[in-house]
DNA sequence: GCAATTTACTTTTTT
DNA sequence: AGTAAATTGC
């Protein structure tokens, strides 16, 4: 194997195959490059596919990673298991539910189920919403099992005054996602802890399985995925870890620095190899990060250097208001694609709150740059999607009772709260779910006959389907039900805005579910299931299409782009506070330095002097991380001085891509009719629910493409093109 | 039990 | 400002 274009810090990364090794990666010193060669490397040793498991923080990561190891070693690489934490262990719990009391068709329980069932819990238990909280008992339970406490030892953890009522909750939450065949997030990675210490046997087997680790942004990782990798380590003791201190941005979410900073300590002979030369970003780039990052108390000690030019001076950007922030971003995104033959790919725009996408987007339209946003509302989160979700959870995991809650009066079949809390008592009685109490509901009395048959005609329509299901392709099972369901019908009728909204998504939904099956043609529905709870936006994110990027500084982790913005850096926004909690301020700092080492060529840090919040508008102080900044690498500007010398028709001409110039950035749109004809801004197009329209945006390449269409009843809508079938008029 | 209207709340970041 | 929850009237 030629190792030849690696550094020697790279090389002895990747060589260093046997026994415990930290790789402190500094941003941009090329960790992917290690990780794949590694892997490679470890299988040019002989070493068997099936027995490496490389866990990523994103699905996107492992993907991207496994596509780049196949083309090194070709189809070997199909026998690698690589994933997140979380889609890893809820496979190996798929195979080993049975064991822990779970059966292989458990739900996965995402934040607003697991949310809802604490709401469910303080109500059985008249414990108001004002007295305490859901969010919060939400957030305690998640923070303790971060910390793998348990019910049982949770007050002595923890102090405060309603502590005592926490843990009731907790115990009785844990209870009823067990009786619910359930887990949440934090279970995903609890419960192969459970299975690993009360079944040595399997624990062995996994030990066995997987004799060489490798663990990607390692300084993320929470106390129970510290634990299983010490379990899972501790017979082969090859585990590879790769991270960067300055990196970690997850706390809130219970990563502990740690993990990284004692991996040395808690893994015994340990190598330390430290990647430090920079290939990503200019000197400049570099110089801003560094001089805020080193404020920073607590890291490990390296010196992060690059041989790359000093390249331009990092801008530094003095705004009116967001408005005036986002004109500016997006005129110097324009001037950029023009004068440096940049496209649009090439831009990063980066917030600190997802609700700062607003008026980026506004000027983006308007200036008709093609973009693309990650995160937000998230599709599979949209209620529409959830509620039709919940139909197939049920089917195939009748004890689900989020589920079962979810839909029993959706649509509205008559079966209110009153009923619900009759069928509830017939469950408590027989120690059954919800949807299983139905069997029995006929022995009681004092229940009206009505309401006793609208149950069971609920329970026979999805038995129906149960029955069906192995007869159908998962793509015709789910748009079946969906007919059943008759909710297209529903939105349709409605024939609002946002009904015939929510109608396009669950088209989506089903040509989701369809591209699905096409894609892995031997998994099943929990499968699809499964992978639509664990997906993240950044893992739909298309890096191929052709448009401007806007998403958070916590998204923006692990990627590069030659242009970056990182915006909104006021006091209260970034470092943001919420309460006078200045503890996580090393970690808002390590937030901007992520933002910042994003960049290959330019950087421009913006802040606004007022702001809109609210609706109201607040001033705003420049943050004190743009005071930390070594002068040196910087110059500065403000809205004021501001004098623009091209002209807005050429811009506009340029950047639209409809005059004649052909512009070799900017790509001509293909269109996904029935015609194919050419699509471009300005074309008038027709759309089978919404009408009549004009094209005002593009953005993306292939099944990403998506327009913004203005219709003639004077809405806009975003449609992927892939879908929305649109007819070129 | 349901739809329409009013009110409350949101802004941390995500598997 | 925009959405979800809560309240009201039918």
């Amino acid at each position: 194997m030629n190792l030849g274009n690696l550094n020697q810090a790279q090389k002895e990364a990747v060589t260093s195959i046997d026994g415990p090794v930290l790789v402190v990666a500094g941003a941009g010193s090329g960790k992917t490059l290690v990780l794949t060669y590694r892997i490679a490397y470890l299988i040019s040793q002989q070493i068997d596919a099936s027995r490496i498991l490389a866990l990523t923080f994103t699905n996107k990561a492992a993907n991207e990673m496994k596509e780049r190891i196949r083309n090194l070693i070709g189809s070997k690489a199909d026998y690698l298991t690589m994933g997140t934490f979380h889609s890893t262990f809820a496979k190996i719990l798929r195979i080993e539910a049975p064991k822990i009391s779970f059966t292989p068709s458990y739900s996965i329980y995402d934040t607003d189920d697991s949310l809802s069932l604490i709401k469910n819990i303080l109500q059985d238990f008249d414990i108001s919403e004002n007295f305490i909280n859901p969010r919060v008992v939400q957030s305690k339970i998640s923070n303790a099992k971060n910390k793998m406490i348990k019910p049982i030892d949770y007050v002595n953890n923890f102090f405060g005054m309603n502590e005592d009522k926490v843990k009731i909750i907790y115990e009785e939450y844990q209870k009823r996602l067990l009786l619910s065949n359930a887990m949440d997030f934090d279970d995903l990675l609890l419960k192969p802890i459970e299975l690993f210490e009360n079944h040595n046997d399997v624990l062995k087997k996994y030990q066995n399985k997987f004799n060489y680790i490798l663990v990607d942004e390692y300084q993320d990782t929470n106390t129970s995925q510290y634990y299983l990798l010490k379990l899972l380590s501790d017979g082969s003791k090859n585990i590879c870890v790769v991270g960067d201190d300055a990196q970690s941005i997850y706390k809130w979410r219970g990563a502990d620095i740690r993990n990284i900073l004692d991996f040395t300590r808690d893994f015994s002979n340990a190598k330390l190899v430290r990647l430090e030369q920079n290939y990503r970003s200019t000197k400049s780039i570099l110089g801003v990060a560094g001089s805020v990052i080193r404020r920073n108390a607590n890291q490990i000690e390296k010196n992060l250097w690059t041989q790359n030019p000093v390249g331009e001076k990092v801008e530094i950007r003095e705004c009116i208001d967001d408005r005036d922030e986002a004109n500016y971003i997006c005129k110097e995104i324009t001037i950029r694609m023009i004068s440096k033959k940049y496209s649009p790919k090439d831009f990063a725009i980066l917030y600190r709150t997802n609700a700062q996408s607003r008026s980026f987007e506004e000027s983006l339209i308007r200036g008709t740059i093609p973009y693309s946003i990650v995160g937000g509302v998230e599709f599979y989160k949209r209620k529409e999607v959830k509620d039709v979700l919940a139909y197939l959870r049920l089917l195939i995991n009748p004890k689900d009772n989020e589920s079962f809650l979810r839909i029993i009066n959706f649509p509205s079949r008559g079966i209110g709260d009153i009923s619900i809390s009759h069928l509830k008592k017939v469950a408590n009685d027989k120690n059954l779910s919800l949807f299983e109490a139905i069997d029995f509901i006929r022995e009681y009395e004092g229940i009206n006959d009505q309401i006793k048959k609208n149950f069971i005609s609920f329970r026979d329509m999805i038995q129906k389907y149960k029955a069906v299901i192995e007869k159908f392709s998962l793509s015709e099972f789910v748009r079946s039900i969906i007919d059943e369901i008759g909710i297209l019908k529903i939105f349709k009728e409605e024939n609002t805005e946002d009904s015939l909204n929510r109608y396009e998504n669950i088209i989506q939904l089903i040509n989701a579910v369809q591209e699905f099956s096409k894609s892995n043609p031997h998994k099943t529905l929990v499968d699809f299931l499964n992978d639509v709870t664990l997906i993240s936006e950044i893992d739909n994110w298309a890096d191929k299409a052709n448009s401007v990027t806007l998403m958070t500084l916590h998204s923006a982790k692990g990627l590069e782009f030659k242009n970056v913005f990182i915006t909104g850096c006021e006091e209260g926004l970034l470092p943001l506070t919420r309460d006078s909690n200045t503890d996580d301020l090393e970690e808002e700092r390590r937030l901007f330095y992520v933002g910042c080492t994003r960049a290959k060529e330019s950087l421009c840090v913006s802040f606004a002097r007022n702001r809109n919040r609210f609706g109201n508008l607040y001033p705003q102080t420049r943050s004190r991380f743009i005071d930390e900044i070594d002068d040196n690498f910087v110059e500065y500007g403000s809205t004021q001085l501001l004098k623009f010398s091209v002209k807005r028709k050429k811009i506009r001409e340029i950047v639209s891509g409809e005059p004649k110039i052909s512009h070799p950035h900017m790509p001509s749109y293909e269109d996904y009719s029935q015609e194919n004809k050419i699509l471009t801004i300005g074309s008038k197009v027709q759309h089978d629910v919404f009408g009549n329209g004009v094209v005002r945006q593009l953005s993306g390449f292939g099944d990403s493409m998506k327009a913004v269409v203005e219709f003639e009843e004077g809405f806009q809508k975003h449609l992927m093109l892939k879908f929305a079938k649109l007819k070129l008029l």
